[in-house]
DNA sequence: GAGTGTGAAATTGTTCACAGCG
DNA sequence: CGCTGTGAACAATTTCACACTC
């Protein structure tokens, strides 16, 4: 397998929502052309997309829906459960931990840390995960590791909490703060920023033609 | 100014983020290096996303701190407020209604909409705007037009949606539904997919090296 | 015939390297 | 002298076109 593009894997996901879809829906059999439709992509690039993979369609016919799927869940690494500790218990965090596709999709959710007094040991929105004091962090990764960490902190705390978990043994942060976090090669971050995604959307409007 | 690309303009937003806050720490200068090291870009990605839009700083300085972010946030089209209705009074909507961020950037909650009779009627989360019946997006929109959309509802629900409120005038539609949305030319949408992100990251826990 | 799989071409985006200016 | 501004070189990604197989 030769290096994969970002846009790929993003690609490989929306396909996967689609074809649990179809299997809910009964369908047996997707192509490329379905597939694109979906994913905002062309069936070239779907074809295109699976190719750094393997093949596993069938010319002249598509793709077997329940094998592709399946195949899918194994590429993106989703054959078991992730362990998640979520830094900040604000607002991000909160509708974080109500979001059932979270848990859904075999993203469970550990532990949440906070340093305000006046949260940590309550409950985290109308969930039942309580909010545990940030100093316990690394004792806790150090009891039981997690893959995953989200940070929802505000700015100017995420840098330090990003190198705290990555010395803890955390390869993988799904980033709420507005900063590109500095972290060394072999951990991932995902940023989320929805001040970014408004302003380009804002930007877009502003240069409109037609 | 020639075409330019979502990354230039997502990496602008972010030295904006990083520019207001080096103005309230009192910097008056930046350079392209201080800036690149916040956006996750290198020196010359910096001056080249400049470039596009004109020349703003000064050789062997750097730039001036608060026109560059004055003239970033024209480039941005943020020297005005929107006017944003949201779809679906779920999850996703109650925490955007209660994210502080949306307002101070110019962002304005005007409405909400779900068809849920439960719902309608009802204040959103903590907020103080009311639950619409969405069957008066129209009257409404007719009314009092929206420049921005936001789209919290189910998958399935998330086309109909879309096409009615492109009907209705809206150019610009920020979607938390998991399905590429098809609109017509002039029309921008930007995909917020937690499901996805998380997949990115499991996908990059997978095949990590080193 | 219909739709996949894939090198090769075209396009898009990033990095380089250096001229130009304060 | 330092740092910006930018065409040119380079790299990555997407699109094309068609051979191939069911």
């Amino acid at each position: 397998m030769r290096h994969v593009a970002l846009s790929t894997v993003r690609r490989l996901s929306l396909y996967l929502q689609f074809l649990e879809e179809s299997e809910r829906a009964g369908t047996t059999t997707v192509s490329s052309r379905a597939l694109a439709e979906r994913g905002g992509a062309t069936p070239a690039q779907v074809r295109k997309d699976f190719s750094f993979f393997g093949s596993f369609g069938m010319r002249g016919v598509g793709y077997p829906a329940r094998e592709l799927a399946a195949r899918l869940r194994d590429i993106l690494g989703l054959g078991h459960r992730y362990r998640v500790v979520l830094i900040g218990a604000g607002r991000i965090g909160a509708a974080l931990a109500a979001y059932p596709g979270f848990v859904e999709r075999g993203f469970d959710l550990a532990a949440v840390y906070d340093v305000d007094p006046a949260k940590i040991g309550k409950r985290l929105g109308e969930g039942h995960v309580v909010v545990r004091d940030l100093a316990q962090l690394e004792a806790d990764l150090a009891a039981e590791a997690a893959q995953i960490a989200v940070i929802g902190t505000p700015a100017q705390a995420a840098q330090g909490i990003a190198e705290r978990l990555v010395a803890a043994g955390v390869h993988a942060i799904l980033n709420f703060a507005p900063v590109a976090l500095t972290v060394p090669p072999g951990v991932t971050v995902t940023n989320v920023n929805m001040a970014l995604e408004l302003e380009a959307l804002s930007f877009a409007l502003k240069h409109r033609r037609a």
